[in-house]
DNA sequence: GGATTAATCACCCTAATAGGGTGACTATTA
DNA sequence: TAATAGTCACCCTATTAGGGTGATTAATCC
């Protein structure tokens, strides 16, 4: 028989720290080994108790749960890390999973689908609540009325890669002189003047990747 | 009583697609409207038909999965498209969710969860296979292990962002001079000689976004 | 306590680059 | 027939990038 995965929850709000633990503490092959309020609280002891997943609320008194990320990997690089949340906020969800969270639940998730995600990033799956996937997906997209043309499209990817004019002219096979005509009209059609401008304004609206 | 979800899938396998249009006609509010075999085949009618969700298969004869998505938003801005193939390449996926797709799932998944991403994605959600999910985490996250510190990375950031040497300079409020000094070393550390090498490298190992 | 690393700044150098202006030719598409 | 995309040409100059070779301070590490 396996052993039942081992989880430590970090979560300051005291009744639902408890909630969380009794609920899946009751289901076999799960076992929370330990509940923290805090991550300042969580450093002294977390190492020595060697969760496989970690339950980890993103507002939390001291170090907040989006800085602790990075330091609970540092210290234990096999666990795997479940965000917790009420938070739906873009910037929140991408910061944490770029910092090295395995997935991603908001709070108003079934105790079922809990229990379901913690053994899913357990086996190095990626689960995040349904409205998560949506803005992760939409993240990919990139914007279907963009004012470039293909060409000038590739061309300002390749600026957003640092390249230079004469650099993209030999990887296209054209002109160097082409490709400053290029550059011209995507400046022209965005409104700026200097490729870092060009990038950024293209970034924010998708245009390129 | 709400009317039923629209379905159209393009699949060339007809085994598969006669499969999947009898396992979903036969639910409650959901209705297969049209099935195609590609989508050269599905252009003539689908607008006619107007579904609400798309079943889209990656590899079909004549237009690909992948080019037909962009092309299928163009025809039906409303339509959201649902990818469900064999492939989990992770350039297709990426490709597939850049062009427009609102969710991707592999071929093993089970029947209800298909039913169940079907009416996700008209509810605006994103469903992705176990596995797809994890990939498209794995994609946010950065290495740990960077050779870079933390100010060397930023400079690269804001080199990948198309900013000049003296533009960083101002916008972190350091000399010039400064910032030639961590440029030297990003270069010295990832053994390059250009921005262009180095955002490249960088982005390869996943060092910036 | 001595070594390494990070972060800051200084001054040498030169070739290449970026950006602005203005215009032309061709093919496709609306 | 007018607009757009894609190609190329030649005018100009200030800025930039990259290489070399240092120094100083503070923090961190064994």
């Amino acid at each position: 028989m396996e052993r039942s995965i081992r989880i430590v929850i970090i979560e300051d709000d005291e009744i639902i720290r408890e909630g969380y633990a009794l609920l899946i503490g009751q289901v076999e092959g799960y076992q929370v080994v330990n509940t923290y309020s805090s991550f300042d609280d969580a450093v002294k002891s977390i190492v020595d108790v060697a969760p496989d997943v970690i339950l980890l609320d993103i507002e939390l008194p001291g170090t907040s749960g989006i800085a602790a990320i990075p330091k609970l990997k540092r210290m234990l690089p096999n666990a795997h890390i479940l965000i917790l949340t009420v938070y739906e906020s873009e910037k929140l969800i991408f910061e944490a999973l770029a910092n090295g969270a395995s997935g991603y639940l908001t709070k108003n998730t079934p105790a079922a689908k809990i229990i379901e995600s913690v053994k899913e990033v357990k086996d190095g799956g990626g689960p995040m609540s349904v409205n998560i996937a949506r803005m992760v997906i939409k993240s990919f997209q990139r914007n279907q009325e963009s004012p470039l043309s293909k060409r000038e499209t590739q061309i300002l990817e390749q600026i957003a890669d640092g390249k230079s004019r004469s650099q993209i002219a030999k990887d296209l096979f054209i002109d160097l002189e082409t490709v400053r005509s290029h550059i011209k009209n995507i400046y022209l059609k965005l409104d700026v003047n200097s490729r870092a401008d060009a990038i950024r304004l293209a970034k924010e609206n998708k245009l390129i990747k």
